[in-house]
DNA sequence: TTTTATTTTTAGTCCTGTCTAAATATAAAG
DNA sequence: CTTTATATTTAGACAGGACTAAAAATAAAA
């Protein structure tokens, strides 16, 4: 139906379209994307053509609801099959998101209900993210960054924000997993770094690291 | 590191090489692409260029040891997602091929080798055909064609020739599966047809059929 | 409100993979 | 051994996607 670089767009553009209320702008989809803006625009000008989003040129732009669909589809099968490659194949959380970026392309319907009930129809990838349901509804989890909690608060892991190799390698080596009771310790004000405790191990994070980790605080 | 397109070709020549040894010829190659001879002389060229084969113009190609290394690659890709398509999401035989024809595609070494541990390291795929292991190595098998039997001898179907969905499906309605045994009861000589029995059943099938069922004969 | 900086778009090019139409080799007939 | 038919290759074009360099809008400073 569509082609791989079209999803891969719409994808993206959902994404920024989460992070932040209103149009998207072409440099930010381009940097998303790891492409040139030049390349944005006549991407984002042939999918306006096919209705897939709506453009104005130098104002950015915004999914129809039929863009969205297809961005929300594209989403549910890359977290299914990411629940495959940890549950079924026993892949690392860390080492499932690059072959999930080919595998969500593969073109079937069916495929994808049979996928989802051999894998018993879970809630949430391997990272914590939610699976939208055939109908592309998205199970709305009531989560905050790790770096918004304050001295003495703690929360359970339940998501990361950007889920890059790197990032989750480093979670790994600090024992940090979705399901993990996170202690906030202590917090500095002039740089948002935090101490903070994880099982029986504390431990300093900076900024960057609180800023990417999502947790649930208990009511 | 190969594109679609030239895991395609690869895979189509390695086929036809194997139908009838000596050079490959573009208009063969084109047929079973379903594509132009002069896209397949662009391509063949292209290869060449990267020793995947060899190729004199007028002459047809032969696939280098690299060439055929890819190919078979490929193959053991599309014939393990099979298996994985029919003994872990329920699909049937009929079902499979399209959805494979996109999965061998996936870059991975890590995923099949855990696909492959998964589903029990299989030695053949649902419809018969033999899965090269690891180092490309095809275990042959000693089938004929059911059109090769003579009049009341029998064998065992395992594998088809041409899987297309609507062949596959004849052999459903008519219960012949791999596994299944084949008794030749008639033949005539003018048309290659034969009355054969299968499970209680006993029918008619043109040569069409009988020189697309490879058989096992029992000694 | 000019001037400057940033963002976005256009123009032109390139690469992959495909096609049609025309040219050339090879094979088959006569 | 010519003539005809078939197979194969070239030439030229096109669509999808991407890039660089240059132009045009918009936003930020002065
Ligand atoms: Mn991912
Ligand atoms: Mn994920
Ligand atoms: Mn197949
Ligand atoms: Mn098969």
């Amino acid at each position: 139906m569509f082609t791989l670089a079209e999803e891969n767009y719409l994808k993206a553009i959902f994404h920024l379209e989460m992070e932040s209320e209103g149009e998207v702008s072409t440099n930010a989809i381009a940097e998303s994307m790891d492409t040139k803006p030049s390349s944005v625009t006549d991407m984002v000008q042939k999918l306006a053509e096919k209705k897939l989003l709506t453009y104005k040129r130098y104002k950015g732009v915004q999914l129809t609801a039929e863009g969205k669909k297809v961005a929300v589809n594209v989403i549910r099968k890359h977290r299914l099959w990411e629940v495959f490659l940890v549950e079924k194949l026993n892949f690392q959380w860390d080492e499932v998101h690059e072959i999930a970026e080919q595998l969500e392309h593969i073109q079937s319907e069916e495929l994808i209900t049979r996928l989802d009930k051999f894998l018993g129809s879970p809630d949430f990838d391997p990272h914590g993210d939610p699976i939208p349901d055939k109908h592309g509804v998205l199970k709305r989890t009531e989560k905050k960054l790790l770096s918004e909690l304050k001295k003495n608060q703690s929360g359970i892991c339940v998501s990361v924000k950007e889920s890059n190799g790197e990032f989750l390698q480093y979670l790994n080596k600090k024992k940090i997993a979705i399901g993990v009771k996170i202690y906030v310790l202590g917090k500095e004000f002039f740089d948002g770094s935090m101490v903070i405790r994880v099982g029986g191990e504390q431990f300093f994070i900076s900024h960057k690291i609180a800023e990417n980790l999502y947790v649930q605080t208990q009511k």
